[in-house]
RNA sequence: GACCUGGUAGCUCAGUUGGUAGAGCAUCUCCCUUUUAAGGAGAGGGUCCUGGGUUCGAGCCCCAGCCAGGUCA
């Protein structure tokens, strides 16, 4: 018999993981993942973890399974939360639940998981993993998005690896929310009920700005509003030599600078911020709302564009730099000088969209047919052949 | 100095022939969402520059003053 630890989070999804499994008959082993936490941030309930692990312990005890708690909290600090900070103080937004899954769930958690003698670890995500057909030796692991359209998590996963995903199972990938939820409240789990969580998977829902100031600190800074007739929005594309030429055109960025706008406002810090965003500015009497199109954590300015339409939002081309290209499937890789049609999405619960990738020796440009809005640096791009994730990388 | 235009929610403004005020943006709350955003719904918020006058009743009319911008000498 085989045997799977469940990471149970306390949760409806990973409760009803464990259950499945049971069902399937591998021997389930139960184990709460203690992470790094700050009650101070939070926002509401004062302690959270606390109630889910409870929780856990509970479902466990329904199901009749062994159950630990492993405190993880010392690895956070040091993959997730130091990362996170960097990434902000730089002007980057981090997605740090990517890292999460890569470097805590599917590394550190796992690695526990083996030394008490489990030949797989289980997690409450929406995907399915699939074997590559006639594959073997080792054989090659599919990641495709849950059968729940709605609550897909396989972009979370983008960063896994063949390694990691040969010791992983997803016993609900196949089932929608309501399925689950069906389950354990004929299960009647404690769970059953319970809330979805969101927020930041390790600290749960807090105001970002208030959890940044912890380490970065406050700096009054100006605000400026580019108008839609910037001068940077009025260059032609000229005609290009080469696609590699046309990709290096249209993947470039603007650099503003104060003069390019007028003064609407100030900010507490430009670090605070991030591409696309609306909420927060402060800044009033304008007929559409103001997006941030850019921010400048060097001189700590923060350029906005009125209009969720205006052209500073919106570019087609990113890059990829090769040291941060990932290919969770590395038998599909392309190599300098191809490119490979695919869809791809920039972000969590994005529609995905049509776009061609293409590898140079600057790294894997990813060019959509269509602009898209607020490509953030930081942010992971991930891109799909179907519903199989093959690819991701951090957006540079 | 004279004249003109304007002073209405945090901001930008709308307010018909006088009947105690509205819209966008901002803010707050909720929903959505295991990143950051976005998106959806709702709410709060005004000594209508000040002081007089006319009127049953004035943000709207009259007078004076203050403030801002402009024009002409």
């Amino acid at each position: 018999m085989k045997t799977v630890v469940v990471g149970l989070s306390g949760g409806v999804d990973s409760s009803v993981a464990a259950y499945l499994l049971k069902e399937q008959g591998y021997n389930v082993i139960g184990l709460f993942m203690k992470n790094w936490h700050d009650d101070s941030v939070t926002i509401s309930d004062d302690c959270p973890w606390l109630d889910d692990s409870n929780d856990a312990m509970l479902v466990a005890e329904k199901l009749n399974i062994p159950f630990q708690t492993v405190d993880l909290s010392v690895e956070y600090k040091d993959k997730i939360v130091d990362y996170m900070f960097n990434e902000y103080k730089n002007g980057r937004t981090p997605n740090p639940d990517i890292l999460c899954n890569r470097e805590i769930k599917f590394d550190v958690f796992l690695k526990i998981a083996l030394s008490l003698g489990a030949d797989y670890v289980a997690t409450g995500h929406y995907c399915r993993k699939r074997t590559v057909e006639g594959s073997s030796n080792p054989e090659i692991y599919k990641l495709l998005s849950g059968a729940d359209s709605n609550k897909d998590q396989s972009y979370f996963l983008c960063q896994l690896s063949q390694a990691q995903l040969s010791k992983t199972l997803f016993p609900i990938g196949e089932l929608t929310k309501p399925e689950v939820r069906a389950i354990a409240a004929k299960l009647n789990l404690v769970t059953a009920d319970k809330k979805d969580s969101q927020g930041l998977c390790f600290i749960g829902k807090v105001r970002l700005p208030d959890f940044l100031q912890q380490q970065l600190q406050p700096k009054k800074g100006q605000i400026i509003e580019i108008p839609q007739t910037h001068e940077s929005y009025k260059v032609k594309q000229p005609a290009f030599d080469s696609i590699y030429d046309e990709l290096v055109f249209r993947s470039k960025k603007t650099n503003y600078s104060i003069t390019d706008g007028k003064v609407v406002g100030t900010h507490q810090g430009a670090h605070y911020f991030t591409k696309g965003q609306r909420k927060g500015l402060a800044v009033g009497g304008t007929v559409n709302p103001l997006f941030v199109i850019d921010t400048d954590v060097k001189d700590n300015i923060i350029y906005t564009g009125q209009g969720k339409n205006h052209p500073g939002l919106y570019k087609s081309v990113l890059l990829v730099l090769p040291s941060e290209v990932h290919w969770v499937r590395p038998d599909l890789a392309i190599r300098v000088g191809e490119s490979l049609k695919v869809m791809s999405r920039i972000r969590y619960r994005q529609h995905l969209e049509s776009a061609f990738l293409y590898a140079t020796l600057d790294g894997l440009y990813v060019a959509f047919d269509s602009p898209q809005s607020a490509i953030t640096e930081g942010q992971f791009v991930a891109w799909y052949l179907g519903d199989e994730l093959v690819g991701s990388g951090v957006i540079s």
